[in-house]
DNA sequence: AAGTTGATAAACCGGTTGGTTGAATACACT
DNA sequence: AGTGTATTCAACCAACCGGTTTATCAACTT
């Protein structure tokens, strides 16, 4: 199973989503993150394992508890790839638009490798 | 099956996505879309389905062709998403750069609520 | 040493997915 | 009417998914 696909498959589930928004708020353990949902906390441990696959977590150990911290470099990398398609839901875009929105944050670096 | 979940599942298969790079080239019938991968033609009309469930394609009448055409809709929606976390791996963000950024016109992002 | 707590592992189950083959439908061309 | 072409439908299959329950492991507490 690619990279991608594994990301995209882990972020099909809405119970690993409100599990990433969870963590967007700081780390958690195991029993933290399942408290809110219906659902055994082997079956969130479970869940838990697909995102680590995913790369969209971490797992520390502290004693008996395993924190989980949010990793959000695939989520980088599914905003760049869904950024591909831009052009086709945003009419404003082209190559000048493009260029002028990466110019109007402020004095950066010309060249900052940007595929769009 | 929310909306969101839909998509990603629908993004989750190589050959789903191959599929609609293939479209951002231009509308293509099943069998131009089939031809190059190896399997059936029958399994890639599957694959179709799924993504005009997930509001990826639509699909046209022409004789006795279905012209499939990219919706790029859904894929703003992910994007969208995505940029969320995106604090969590730019370290160029702040929130000033954020209200820059929501003071642009056009929909905002969904704030996660949607658990289940 | 024994018990409690946090978490994982393993076996199981029903439903879904991604593929197959074969039949059916719809349209165009003689 | 009959044939070829484009596509879908239906039945089937193995593999996977999301959940369960039971058992196990690891670390703290008494």
């Amino acid at each position: 199973m690619d990279k991608l696909s594994a990301v995209f498959a882990a972020l099909a589930d809405p119970t690993r989503r409100a599990i990433l928004a969870r963590l967007a708020d700081g780390d958690a353990t195991v029993n933290q993150l399942a408290e809110p949902f219906p659902m055994s906390l082997q079956a969130v441990s479970k869940h838990l394992k697909v995102l680590e696959q995913a790369g969209l977590i971490t797992r520390g150990k502290d004693a008996q508890w395993r924190p989980c911290k949010l990793e959000a470099a695939p989520l980088r990398e599914i905003s760049a790839w869904a950024e591909q398609y831009r052009r086709f839901w945003d009419e404003r875009y082209d190559r000048l638009d493009t260029y002028l929105k990466d110019l109007r944050p402020g004095p950066k670096p010309p060249s900052e490798g940007e595929v769009r």
